[in-house]
DNA sequence: TGAAACAGGGACAGTGCTGTCCCTGTTTGA
DNA sequence: TCAAACAGGGACAGCACTGTCCCTGTTTCA
């Protein structure tokens, strides 16, 4: 189950308690493998319920789970072990909130291949890590202040009208517009003139509604 | 600010240093909100930078931002108060990974309007916050452990299909399909024959890449 | 002053999802 | 055995988003 089969994965378990976060996380991992079939648990006895009744590929599990005490190393640390041997062959990776050294060399005893902080994987960062365990056979990732763009989001605009908005406020200062349409034309695949087009689109609907950022 | 007002507030700050989750809270406002203006930061100074240059009607904090303790009660209600004094005239929220009832009083003095566990917000919930926000002033939701329905994602499958899916997995014993059809055409405002073609389609297709649940 | 960068549009085709309506068969249970 | 429930399709229209190509003006700066 190493290398190039990683991609591949049919079957994905996902434990996670917060619903919000296991949503996203289960379309993350849809976006991030070709076909794949992948279950969301909420709890230990569901996710226990999951694993003795399928046959997983790919268990991601966030051990803060309810009922156990997140602030209890040996709580974690027992959740991700019943889980793992429920799973023998498949791959576990770990997600959490709060990462710790000591706690991703303790998970690695155990068998988990990739130990994740929660604030560093960014929409679309599971292709990356993936990649990563096919390559190197584990993929770790602790905690990131490193500064993000701040997020801008307008509720009437279509997706591609966002994202050339929020190219267009990352702008340089002695980067003209019609470079950016360039640049980005040749990034997503798609023509300078269309990109030049969704951004002149985008502009003119956040002027109408009278809130268009500072950056224009 | 208060009242019938709260849906269509326009400018909403996110403070949240999990990428994924700060995303998926953006969409969720966005989908609350007719119109809206939905901004996020991944930490404290980029959300003060944002705080002295707008002017937020709502602002939605995690008070676990990396720099702070999120053991120490006196470092997370010290990032609420200073958020909440930057911006005496927003609406402000808290959602948190763990929350307390002690917790909630002294939000609660700081000036908080709501209180909710990150694990009791499903995708949809933000309109019941507001909602409830509106009727009451506040809205408060603690840490559930209710069971809720394992989800089941396949790559294929569109968002009606997958929806008609997961209803049908929820099916009780002694209810017929075509029952199921009726009522959720019903709940949805589409034909119950519609609904009927959705879902035999989603089979099909499940049932094409070897991926059929047992419930069918 | 002339060229490039800019704002702000229109026309058009393609594609995928939605939703309605209709069809043929097979299985199941009262 | 007869009707309902089921599996598994086809045809078709509407719609939103995408993407290409083209147009007119105005501003900016070398």
């Amino acid at each position: 189950m190493l290398g190039t089969q990683s991609k591949h994965v049919q079957n994905v378990l996902i434990i996670e308690d917060q619903h919000l976060m296991r949503t996203i996380l289960v379309d993350e991992l849809k976006g991030a493998l070709t076909t794949c079939f992948v279950q969301g648990a909420a709890n230990m006895s569901q996710a226990m319920d999951m694993l003795e009744t399928n046959l997983f590929d790919l268990v991601i599990i966030d051990p803060g789970l309810p009922g156990f005490d997140p602030r209890s190393q040996s709580d974690r640390l027992a959740v991700v072990q019943t889980i793992v041997e429920m799973s023998p062959n498949a791959i576990h990776f770990v997600i959490t909130g709060s990462d710790s050294d000591e706690e991703w060399r303790a998970m690695q005893k155990l068998g988990v291949s990739a130990y994740l902080a929660k604030n560093h994987i960014r929409p679309g960062s599971m292709i990356e890590v993936l990649d990563d365990f096919a390559n190197e056979g584990l993929s770790v990732r602790f905690a990131d202040e490193a500064m993000a763009p701040p997020e801008f989001v307008y509720s009437g605009l279509t997706p591609r009208e966002q994202e050339l908005i929020n190219w267009m406020r990352q702008r340089p200062e002695g980067k003209s517009r019609r470079q950016i349409y360039e640049e980005l034309g040749h990034r997503i695949g798609i023509d300078p003139d269309s990109a030049e087009k969704y951004y002149k689109r985008a502009r003119a609907k956040l002027l109408k509604t009278g809130i268009l950022p500072k950056g224009l």
